[in-house]
DNA sequence: ATGGCGGCTCGCAGCCGA
């Protein structure tokens, strides 16, 4: 079983990509963020004729993610249980008995702003969430982009982040709290390149550089671990013609 | 020191992302 998940920073412009990240991957569950349009203009159509389903959790302009399969995806839910949250971060639904949760979790903007509380609030409220959703799902992987980077080695230069939103001490630790549950990064189960990094900014010819973090994450149960073959991130639609500023990445579970 | 790119919108400038 395939899974991956990507940041499309707009399924509009980049649906061609998309579709061509099907063909080319046929993953069993691609998890989508950043949307950034209503349920109604969601691509079905061209994503049906591609042989996958959806299930989507769709804003106007900000937010938006999804969950596209092959395969049936059952028992869909949106948001994150008694937290009233209007902002579309969230979707779960179960594939092939595999509970997926696709993320798009708060920026934070810069450390001690609204949004930054904004965010520690909602790692908190996932969180408290997330235990109970593990003790239902025993196979449950908790993919998207997280606007976090859990160690030195997942950005450019920490000197230069310490302290710096998606780097600093208090996202680390919510991180952490997350793996707390029982959770594994998946691409921290096997060798991977040095600097390795899933975003990497627009602007000052970033991707060029390398300069950039690794804030997208593939989380895996303890049962989903022990299947675990391989993580990567495919960093081939960074590179193209009007990228997002993500690229994908991809596990693959023997299950 | 700043803004740099790219996507969005009751758009032609300003917002937000990371």
């Amino acid at each position: 079983m395939k899974l991956a998940t990507w940041n499309v920073n707009s399924l509009k412009v980049r649906l061609p990509q998309v579709l061509q990240f099907l063909a080319q991957h046929r993953p069993d569950a691609l998890g989508l963020q950043e949307l950034k349009l209503e349920d109604p203009s969601f691509p079905l159509a061209e994503i049906n004729a591609a042989g996958y389903q959806a299930v989507f959790s769709g804003q106007k302009t900000y937010n938006g993610v999804a969950i596209l399969s092959p395969r049936p995806a059952v028992n869909a839910s949106m948001g994150i249980a008694n937290f009233d949250d209007p902002q579309r971060r969230v979707i779960g639904a179960t594939i092939d008995g595999v509970r997926l949760i696709c993320v798009y979790i708060p920026n934070g903007e810069a450390v001690e702003s609204e949004k930054y509380k904004y965010k520690l609030d909602w790692l908190i409220r996932l969180t408290s969430w997330l235990k109970q959703e593990m003790a239902q799902y025993p196979k449950l992987v908790l993919l998207g982009d997280y606007n976090i980077a859990p160690e030195d080695r997942d950005v450019y230069d920490p000197k230069v982040w310490q302290g710096k939103v998606l780097f600093s001490e208090p996202e680390k630790t919510a991180f952490q709290n997350l793996v707390a549950l029982g959770l594994r990064d998946s691409f921290r189960l096997f060798e991977q390149p040095e600097k390795s990094y899933s975003w990497w900014d627009y602007r000052m010819n970033g991707f060029k550089r390398n300069l950039g973090l690794r804030i997208d994450h593939i989380l895996l149960s303890a049962e989903l671990v022990k299947c675990c073959k391989s993580c990567s991130i495919d960093r081939d639609y960074r590179a193209k013609e009007r990228p997002s500023d993500h690229a994908p990445v991809i596990a693959e579970i023997e299950i």
